[in-house]
DNA sequence: GTGAAAGCGCTAACAA
DNA sequence: TTGTTAGCGCTTTCAC
């Protein structure tokens, strides 16, 4: 071939616009499609730049023209299939409605200095939003930057001013739950969570069991325990075998953990006692019948995303009120839970 | 406040430097603590930076270097957990190896414009390495580019020169589940897998398994179907009411598929008819008991970043032959497939 | 319709 | 130890 092959990721929009016999410029305006240019003229440089390989280096792009195109996605480790599947979903319609994403994550076990590291590291690359689906990271560590890039909480809810939220609305979550089991005829009942600083989605929701089934004239048993699924498992069976007839457990992971205690204690679900989860999303969940509660990660995904889009396409940012969406999910009987 | 307040992210090095009384490149050296600098000096270059808020920027900053510090990750679909824990697993052992990683996802049922866009997001922001964990993308899309970055495939087989791999032996997946059910003595066998152009990793289990099904003397009814879970289960059960005695599934997906059609169709497992599958990453599959081969994700996860690592490291790049690494999982034998 | 020139914010020799 | 000087690759007025 002819001497002016580089290799690919080298050539540059002059190595195109010299091919093409035209100026960067002219290179510039025909490559993006905007701007004044012949028709032929840009035919050409497109066929050199596909020719050459050409592949725009987008730092210098973004850097010369000040902005970004993309939004930045901070996430929570995916192996949880409740943050996989909102960060498929956050994917799929951040690309539906034409907006580039890109992922930075932080182990669920990390300290704060990961998480904000990974914070900067979004902030240096200039995104033109944020979308935070990761409890690790706190508002005040945002709010510096709220006025400069409009900032979207997915999952979580959130009360500081300026930063946007589309969450689950995990209070309401506990309730509906605990007026299931309430209507079995439960009235000895385990909540199993984590604690606050653990869980926050968890602590919500245990807390709002606990008062719903208080109120319902239930004697609850709370325990308020650490982020592994089996903490707690071993009190619950006690509280069981000392005459409770229901678990309530925060998240479907702890529900796992003590059926399978439940199971190898010898006890049945839902004969000796009745068990429930929350989130909704484990495939094959259906098969093993967990009474649980579905959370809307679709509405919460789309409705992140759409504030998101809003917000870079609104003039005047600060206009806006600090957006505020809670979603409910939907109950799923199951019949890991029955009537007493 | 005084008059040097700039929004953070618009404070930029010389402002650090001004505010310190030096030059940008002190500034420079000083921040990123590399060269010489008075430490009393960067005492108080890194004290105004704190003042001012200032995050540098990164596409500036890698521009000038003429190199980048992160690794682009091409992801499929994070809502399947098998690529959600290897997702998580690939971050974590990144981590754990000082590489940044940024992500870029593409739908499962995206298109190939989409694989390429996504592709080119990452080579334009001049990553300095390509961990590629999707199939969608074909070798000869990244050939182009393996002598400029390097590139390593987790998870799919590779067999492009140039293009690294630490892979799932899927034929030996195949094997050893097929090899399971022959010796609980089953001899007619139902196999549920989607087509080649769907899942390459089914294919690969599935056409291992007929092979070896057939050498043990086995009959098979060879099922190639779609995408979707449900596709070819009825045909699964019309074979199964023809006689077969095992429906061997080359995913957990179809696997919990057909365990639904099973039961609603009245037939009991393993007792009418004993099931498989393949990926065993489910929670919650050990209280369903089901057969499955758990696939070696953390090995998988752990040699791509190595690989990537010492490629990044080696002075030479083409110097090193192409890395192809297998790895085996480990069956789970479960209580959906039991002797006849 | 096209090109010349001035940067974007930062880094990296090379002087001082 | 610190500052000066060139750029990195691209975009974007503003003339032509």
């Amino acid at each position: 071939m002819s001497s002016d092959e580089r290799p690919a990721l080298r050539v540059t929009i002059s190595d195109v616009a010299a091919a093409a016999g035209v100026s960067r410029a002219t290179a510039t305006r025909a490559l993006k499609g905007e701007g004044r240019f012949a028709p032929e003229t840009q035919e050409r440089i497109l066929a050199e730049a596909e020719r050459l390989g050409y592949v725009r280096n987008t730092m210098a792009a973004e850097l010369a023209a000040g902005r970004t195109g993309t939004v930045g996605l901070m996430l929570r480790d995916a192996s949880n299939p409740a943050y996989g599947l909102l960060f498929s979903r956050l994917q799929d319609e951040a690309h539906r409605r034409g907006l580039d994403l890109v992922t930075v994550t932080i182990g669920a076990d990390e300290q704060g200095a990961e998480q904000v590291n990974a914070l900067h590291r979004l902030l240096g690359m200039r995104v033109a939003g944020l979308i935070v689906a990761t409890g690790g990271i706190t508002a005040a560590q945002l709010a510096p930057f709220a006025d400069q890039v409009p900032i979207v909480r997915a999952g979580r809810v959130e009360t500081a001013e300026g930063i946007h939220t589309a969450h689950y609305d995990d209070p309401s979550h506990g309730e509906l739950l605990a007026s299931h089991v309430l209507s079995l005829g439960h009235s000895r009942v385990v909540v199993l969570s984590g604690a606050e600083d653990v869980s926050l989605a968890e602590h919500l929701r245990a807390t709002a069991m606990e008062q719903t089934l208080r109120a319902g004239g239930a004697s609850v048993t709370l325990l308020s325990v650490g982020a592994a699924p089996t903490d707690g498992v071993d009190e619950a069976l006690d509280a069981v075998r000392a005459g409770a007839t229901a678990v309530m457990c925060a998240s479907d992971y702890r529900q796992l953990a003590v059926m399978r205690a439940l199971r190898d204690a010898g006890l049945s679900v839902p004969g000796d006692v009745s068990v429930t989860g929350c989130d909704g999303i484990l495939p094959g969940a259906d098969l093993l019948g967990l009474t649980t509660l579905r959370i809307p990660v679709e509405a919460v995904a789309a409705a992140a995303v759409e504030t998101m889009q809003r917000l870079l396409s609104g003039s005047d940012a600060d206009a806006v009120p600090t957006v505020r969406q809670p979603f409910v999910g939907t109950l799923v009987p199951g019949t890991t839970a029955a009537a007493l």
